[in-house]
DNA sequence: CTTCGTGCGGCACTCGGTGCCGGTTCATTC
DNA sequence: GAATGAACCGGCACCGAGTGCCGCACGAAG
């Protein structure tokens, strides 16, 4: 019911760590997150209590199983920009992946938001995954900026800014429910971001996006207003990139 | 050599509370945090372990131990806002009310850095320390734009610009070694996000600023240049607030 | 002198987390 | 087919953070 998205190339036998992570968000839907020991999970799962221990440095982690991966998508999303894209959209596309991995799993999502929520300690240990996420694009933007006067400042205020941004669109998304299309607003926050810290101001097209291949050509068919970085995501994808 | 800026009024007798601050941050020097056990700090403080943990809620606190009176000056700054006043500019006199405290103690701060660069936990708790500035900058910021068109989204996204901004350069003052002066990077950083965000862009004065009362009249001689919310400040501290 | 509130110390306990060891399984190798 | 070795797993024993509870000492008020 709550299981990660691991592909098999890197995991081939998750079984046990997703039952472990079924079990332990059972018993937290139950009791609540500090009302479930580790021995419980372990009891219910099966397993020994020192195999939890393998698969999880800590019982705050089997709350978050997906963002190691998703960090990691992250990193090499980026590593594969190129010299010629827009750093902030290349960012609020680094974004993006963030969002769509909690929009593969809605209910799952929304599970866990109002743990979160709920639990200090959570929200504690999720600050620390969020501030990944931020160091790693504002590394991104650093080494983009280097040249640039005060660049190192400015891809701190950036990097922020684009995370609060997201957090604010997730936020809004999880607490609808899950339901509702999980991109629409995030899509406007990240715009609303990129229009102020982008350089040139690309009044670009958009809306609902169409793009199709022809050898190296991409004809791109959008509305007008649609962000810009989107239209790039459009063409990325359509170029077979990530 | 390590006591936090307790004022008699809040807390009359808190020689036992500087006895453990003390006694934490010498072993934590000597020996590292990690490798210091709450039983060897109540040892050296001659003081009864149970003791402890009426003062410091857990073994991180006793880092950070002049943030929750930080804060509350940051929430009385905050509470005390005109509706004439630039928002922006209040938020940037709020983040500096943090570089004031840490500016009071520049060994204390610099010790500090140094364990917390060096101790993961300590990353992730002060983590939850920053985060608290920031959600008070973006309450704030919210009731101030409540009207305004995506008003909690440009707060949520202007408050955590400036907290990355005043980190920055909280950052680049601590590693300098708490030389140099500390307000010097911060403006310059907080100066940049205001200008960005303030709705208005008012071309002020500034460098070196002088102020002069004269019964309700403050008569305020800066240079060009300055930031706007630094004369604002002025004229504040001038009105006799805070 | 008594009494009450307060602050402190000293247990005893829970629980998260780690190191270590022994057993099982499975693939490799002769 | 049997021996070998690497992984994986379970079961301790142990450490340290954090909590609840009780008893004691001290000082102020009656």
């Amino acid at each position: 019911m709550a299981a990660a998205a691991t592909n098999p190339p890197t995991s081939p036998k998750p079984a046990m760590r997703d039952s472990l992570i079924a079990a332990a968000f059972q018993l937290f839907l139950e009791r609540g997150y500090e009302q479930t020991t580790v021995d419980d999970i372990v009891t219910l799962a099966g397993v020994g209590r020192r195999s939890f221990f393998r698969y999880f440095p800590s019982k705050e982690d089997v709350v978050f199983p997906d963002h190691d991966q998703c960090l990691d998508d992250m990193t090499r999303f980026l590593a594969a920009s190129a010299d010629s894209d827009d750093p902030m959209v290349r960012v609020c596309g680094a974004a993006r992946l963030v969002m769509r991995m909690y929009a593969e799993n809605p209910t799952f999502s929304v599970q866990r938001y109002r743990l979160t929520r709920e639990v200090a300690g959570l929200r504690a240990y999720e600050l620390s995954v969020v501030w990944r996420y931020e160091k790693t694009l504002g590394d991104y933007l650093r080494t983009r900026w280097a040249d640039r006067r005060d660049g190192t400042l400015r891809a701190n205020v950036a990097a922020a800014a684009v995370v609060a941004a997201h957090n604010h669109a997730l936020r809004h998304w999880l607490r609808s429910g899950g339901e509702g299309e999980p991109f629409e607003e995030v899509d406007r926050a990240l715009e609303f971001v990129r229009a102020t810290w982008s350089p040139d101001a690309p009044g670009a097209a958009a809306g609902d996006t169409a793009a199709e291949e022809d050898g190296d050509v991409v004809v791109v068919i959008t509305k007008r207003s649609t962000p810009m970085w989107r239209v790039v995501r459009e063409v990325e994808s359509s170029l077979g990139e990530g």
